[in-house]
DNA sequence: CCGATTTTGTTGTGAAAACAACACTTTTTA
DNA sequence: TAAAAAGTGTTGTTTTCACAACAAAATCGG
């Protein structure tokens, strides 16, 4: 089958065997595509019939307001899904666009097959449910996390906030983190240059050291516990 | 039955019978408790053993940083929960504290009963996960409209954002807030004398009217679509 | 109903961030 | 592998914001 091994990798379909993977794929009108770097996955504002699972590389979640103004809302990863809400919510456009940030491959799954209990009784179709509600957990607690960093008042604790948490993620004070500088100002909204600025400040006041994506945390200071 | 009528009129119990809704009870180990204003609910950093669901009046999810500024992470009213992310997350403590807004009824149903599956098989409980997952989608959409709002790089557009989403939801350019402006203001992580003087402006400049928690968005401007 | 507390609007000041511009470096790609 | 494109660090200028202070208005609680 197909890219077994890659969907036996994530999440939402590590119980299943090859068998049930197939008949699961039939009952959500699976499509796989492969996407280059800087590719659109989905676009925002497109009538929204998908919800978008990550199997190889990795994909930006994009906002564009009224004004052109890029926010990045997260950052998705291999195993992780793009959709799920909306489908609940049956929303009937795309909130976002999903922009492959290397080679990606994405598996499509028919929102409201996904959404509906199956007639067919694909057998482990309510275990998928069970695994996409804990993905629709972990994801609500990522934006939650997001919002800390953004609640603070200047780009100094944002972004210490902003490593300090990845560093706990990861257990440690030395870390890579998904972004770039460019990439980190859209995600936090600030400014590019400014957030490079501080960023080293930060370096030559002794508090982090970093060197394109790797960091390290060197004094947590007030962001100890 | 306790309560009944009230746990008829939210999203997760409006299918079941009192019967049920009884059985569910059991099952779940809930408790009341009525709140005054002001009152904790729950507290940041304790022990996290219930979801709280409101089933009378309203409350905040207030986050304080290790510098002790509040954050309002958002509003729940009649019918929300609080809790089901970090239940399905299994984390141990709570990560905000829950401030009731005026004289509020909440039940409490244990975690790790609520996320388990029902050895019991008490009937409906399939269903209690499948509203679950519906309010945890509305939950992140919820989140992910505040972060639109929080990427703006000014209060005014901020303030505006937010005001012209609740101008959507409610279908009407004349809608109330649930916040008054210093609470606007910890939801939207600015100064309340900042949020003031910009309201002020805006007001002067004809773009919204407000009186109290009452708005009228004038001219949409910008964020007309 | 009245005194106490909280919320609000306003103003001024200093700090911080956005913005713009530019040279330099790194990465991409043809 | 060289030219083009994208990303980075730095600086100066302008705008915006946080902060502090205070009087007035609204709300609360006994």
């Amino acid at each position: 089958m197909e890219h077994f091994t890659e969907l036996k990798a994530t999440k939402i379909f590590s119980f299943s065997s090859e068998f049930e993977c197939q008949a699961m794929m039939f009952c959500f009108k699976t499509r796989f595509k492969t996407f280059d770097k800087n590719q659109k996955i989905v676009s925002q504002g497109e009538p929204m019939n998908d919800v978008a699972l990550i199997l190889k590389g990795s994909a930006n979640v994009e906002n564009i307001d009224s004004l052109g103004n890029i926010s990045i809302v997260m950052r998705l990863k291999k195993g992780d899904v793009y959709g799920v809400e909306s489908a609940y919510a049956r929303d009937d456009v795309y909130k976002d666009s999903l922009i492959a940030t290397e080679k990606t491959l994405v598996m499509f799954m028919d929102s409201h097959r996904l959404i509906t209990p199956c007639e067919n009784r694909c057998k482990r179709h309510d275990l998928v449910v069970k695994n996409l509600m804990r993905m629709m957990a972990e994801s609500n607690i990522r934006l939650l996390d997001k919002l800390t960093h953004m609640a603070k008042k200047n780009i100094r604790d944002k972004v210490l906030s902003y490593l300090y948490s990845i560093s706990q993620k990861q257990q440690s004070t030395y870390f890579e983190i998904p972004f770039n500088v460019t990439e980190l100002a859209n995600y936090l909204s600030v400014d590019r240059s400014a957030l490079s600025n501080e960023l080293s400040k930060l370096k030559k006041e002794g508090l982090i050291d970093y060197e394109k994506k790797q960091y390290h945390l060197i004094k947590k200071d007030k962001y100890d516990e």
